[in-house]
DNA sequence: CATGAATGAGATTTCATTCAT
DNA sequence: GATGAATGAAATCTCATTCAT
């Protein structure tokens, strides 16, 4: 309490700090000097906290790929209703894209890493995994309500999740391709007359 | 024909070692030197025929991301049915992910530098809307003909290669996590119920 | 008595800490760091006790160097015959060499400073001159009783403590290379010839 | 001939600026630019040779411990008396000792690693065995002619290689000692002393 | 006395790029 | 056209040392 743990706090915003240069500098254009710059820091400090670069790396992708179950869980508990439940899970999953851009763009480029670093792959494939996983037991609950017709909700999810990224995708790629929201609607209109019919 | 282009032929196997290298050693982990040995070329022959290693990139880009929509064209030109036509739409786009699964990833690699390459950003934005714009086309066909829903064409097209890329991405992550095949048929039957109704 | 000296104390523990490191690790490949985790102890309090790592390394020179006459002398105090001291001269010496072998091998690391750091040369070379006049005395002795042959004692001083080195740098370097025991009877009994003649 | 082997020239002159730093800034206290430095070369152009510094060190090794058998078997094979032979052993070797007092200091350095790096040990052990080869092949023929006493060649010459390393240690560390000649000169003839029997 | 977070100099190493041949 | 030796900037990482607590 009188000692607000200093090291995590230093950690925290060093992994802070990388993000931004990240984002300023790109994946593979920053330094650890930038990093010390940025963070306000030394050089040193960052090896003293983190074994080396790409420990720090993992602890930014645990930062930018971790937070987006929290969210969607606490969203979603005061919700009975399986078509509420999936509107706002999709409405949610959008928001943060949009809201948190960086974040979903740093997240990006560690997809460019999963062929070289094995622990990189499986951050992201069991980040994904939770993913596909929240949605599913949405859509299963549905079902069994008998709300949605009978689909396979795992591979129903991995469409919902698809669509998501897809959508983000394109958007990053140009911002003035569509108008997100009217995209993100059209999106999961569609999404939800798949699983109900003609509403 | 008699003189057979010494110069890009050269060109062509220096960017093809490039994206061999990018495919074993990482976006960001090879060398020109790594390239010289792979083509089988000094490393000074390669400043010769590209200005520096971003020219050198830039002509890897256009090689990954610019081979599709020929082959799309191609496999549709035959067809008349709207249907059909975005059968083969997807299905080839899904075939042509798979069976050049490196080709995608190294697509992909480009994703990081948008925010820091002008031009990279303007290629795969462009190669985007010229992907899209192939699949609206075939849309548009479709609801003017009567067969498909009035729907958006442009926004209908950014869903459908929205779900070819996000079903594509989460397999790259893990490729257990479904069947491909499978997977592939069920985003296809739910696009076109989408655009059809009940079939 | 009472008070157990804490600063001695402390400085014994961490100079013999660092020679564990300097055996672990390697004269150059051992950080403040390592010895300060090797003692217990945190790493500003080596500097609260030693000046900097030449200070302490000197201090670690003087262990390492300074025990062997205290031990000869023990030894030999007892005995009256210089053929029996110039015995147990040599047999004790081979004998610290084999049972703190660590000792002897730290020692060795210092001989790469002489050059560099003046002090270290003169540390080196008083205790080989202690340690020679040690055995010249015995030497002289021998002469003055008439049971040696009449030779330079410096000299022969000199002639001994290279035998003890050299055999004992081939078998540090090699430790098959000959039965260590039966290599200092031979090494023994050719100093004792050269002085005494065929026994 | 018209191409004088570049490559093997700047190893040369590479390694043999490295002995140049060695000496002067100490073993472990010179950087890849001093070497370079010292070359005249850029510091690039050294891992261009060399894979890293270890990599540079054993060529520095290979060059300060290989030489003087080839001297050594050169400058017997005139003789027939293995009395001469033996003579010239011991006087060449401490020629070389003292003519080339910098390659033997830097020799001397690379004992610090054999604990740490197991080639450095089979470097060393080689050359020393090859050393010890040469004396006792020189001894066993003085006993086969009866010229030497009955003696175990390979202990006789661990004997004389140990005066030799450590009649010039005791010198390098402190050069007033004794006369270098003079106490060469005493060291030999115990040895031979040994070996015939009164002269 | 004691701690360990923080610093910053400096070391090794990599690599795009140049250029004499 | 083609080579590969050479350069030098820049990156990561280590570590002795300091100092507020």
């Amino acid at each position: 309490m009188s000692k607000p743990d200093v090291a995590a706090e230093r950690k925290d915003q060093i992994v802070r700090a990388t993000v931004e240069c990240i984002t300023k500098h790109g994946y593979h254009n920053f330094s650890m000097q930038d990093v010390a710059r940025t963070a306000g820091v030394s050089k040193g400090i960052i090896h003293y906290y983190f074994l080396n670069k790409d420990d720090l790396m993992m602890s930014v992708l645990d930062r930018v790929a971790g937070d987006i179950e929290t969210v969607l869980v606490a969203d979603m508990e005061s919700l009975t209703d399986p078509v509420q439940k999936l509107r706002i899970f999709m409405s949610v999953s959008f928001d943060i894209v949009r809201s948190t851009k960086e974040y979903y763009q740093v997240n990006m480029d560690f997809w460019t890493q999963i062929n070289q670093k094995k622990e990189v792959r499986q951050v992201i494939s069991r980040h994904y995994a939770k993913f596909r996983d929240s949605c599913a037991r949405v859509i299963e609950e549905g079902v069994n309500k008998g709300v949605f017709k009978t689909v396979n909700p795992q591979h129903y999810a991995s469409l919902v999740i698809a669509i998501i990224d897809g959508i983000s995708l394109q958007w990053l790629f140009d911002e003035t391709v569509y108008e997100y929201d009217e995209m993100v609607k059209t999106a999961s209109q569609q999404i939800l007359e798949g699983l109900i019919g003609r509403q």
